[in-house]
DNA sequence: GTCTATAACCTGATAGAC
DNA sequence: GTCTATCAGGTTATAGAC
């Protein structure tokens, strides 16, 4: 399931049905916007540097009732962040096991499903691979890294470029991808890029990253 | 500093302390002591998860020490920040105005320098990247980063490629040198890469990462 | 379920002895 | 310069009224 029911705006999307079928429900339940207004704190601030207090005002709701319903700032932490992980690690999941796709066609649709979830959630990665950093082990454990190692992605790139560490790959792409995300602040405080301009050249990317990328699978 | 030595016990003491944390060294002064146990503190966890208690028993010395010598928390990361901040940028900074190099060598002095730098500081961007992210703001004002824009190699790259907004070399050069670091404790967790196979698969980029440069300069 | 009030703890910073 | 002891303020979590 890579989808998160209680995510901020899939909330909102819930509220909206809610409102077309009857019209008394109104509004989202607490423990919804509890945990809606702890990711959105969360990604922004890091595990850290964010207050419970800052949760139940977002949230619009007491302090009290975030531990009356997630019993503890940690425990809500974690939900968030195996939502978060499912949604960053997601992509890569999709396609790690379609035989039917080639290498290119897995790339076409990282690239194109990715650019798409950054530009909606642009401080995605900066959270998840910061938070990783943090605690490692924790995560190892509730997400399945490992099967990326042994999947058929990997033996299609190890076919294609036999003389590669499979990984040099991955790391192209995913850097290519991900990695103006986490530049973006820098790229906008040193005037290169609007925050317009940047989303629009991410656009563009989803075209030109596939021919880079084939580039490299060709280049000696 | 050197008086200490002439007293025994406290020779000892700093000996079973040495011993005890190979991470300071006994040479340096009370105040680089600090400042050192904070570089390294303050890069791990990021400014946020850090306690001062935490710097202080690095550097073993007494948590008033810290107040002493820098005032605050707060003073004391700036100065780190700040170190930290024109090493990761140092690299690029090189190069931006030197005109008797070509693009081509510039990638290529950008892209050895950078390997050698962050294999030695593996978690140098992250934290920069992280740290710049929750206070945006603070850092334009400390590091000339609206230099890039009108630089010499940004006048190179659009030279090179008229077509394109020379952001996005710059993110393709970046995302690859810099990236696979951010990943890596992905890349470790999941079994892919161990720690030593990390670091020669990024010395073996030397060598591509300019060579792919050079293919998507040339890709349509 | 939701609130107010408060307990219990932690953290940055300082006072003052040596 | 360096230490111990402690303060002042903030943070998580809970008790108890409604």
């Amino acid at each position: 399931m890579l989808t998160t029911r209680f995510f901020h705006w899939e909330a909102l999307k819930q509220l909206a049905m809610a409102k077309k079928k009857k019209a008394v429900e109104v509004s989202l339940s607490t423990e919804e916007k509890i945990k809606a207004a702890a990711s959105m704190v969360f990604t922004k601030k890091g595990y850290a540097a964010t207050r419970t207090r800052d949760i139940a005002e977002e949230a619009g709701i007491n302090l009290a009732l975030l531990n009356y319903y997630f019993r503890s700032k940690e425990k809500l932490f974690e939900i968030v962040m195996v939502e978060k992980m499912s949604k960053f690690f997601g992509v890569v999941w999709q396609v790690l096991e379609s035989k039917a796709m080639s290498l290119e066609e897995k790339t076409g649709s990282i690239v194109a499903n990715y650019i798409d979830l950054l530009n909606a959630n642009p401080d995605l990665p900066i959270f998840i691979l910061s938070e990783i950093r943090m605690n490692p082990a924790r995560f190892a454990s509730r997400v399945p890294l490992s099967k990326v190692a042994g999947s058929d992605f990997m033996k299609q790139i190890k076919k294609q470029r036999p003389d590669l560490h499979p990984t040099q790959f991955l790391m192209n792409l995913l850097g290519l991808v991900v990695f103006p995300f986490i530049m973006k602040p820098v790229l906008e405080q040193s005037g290169m890029l609007t925050e317009k301009a940047f989303q629009s050249q991410m656009n563009l990317r989803k075209e030109l990253i596939p021919k880079w990328v084939k580039a490299f699978l060709k280049t000696a």
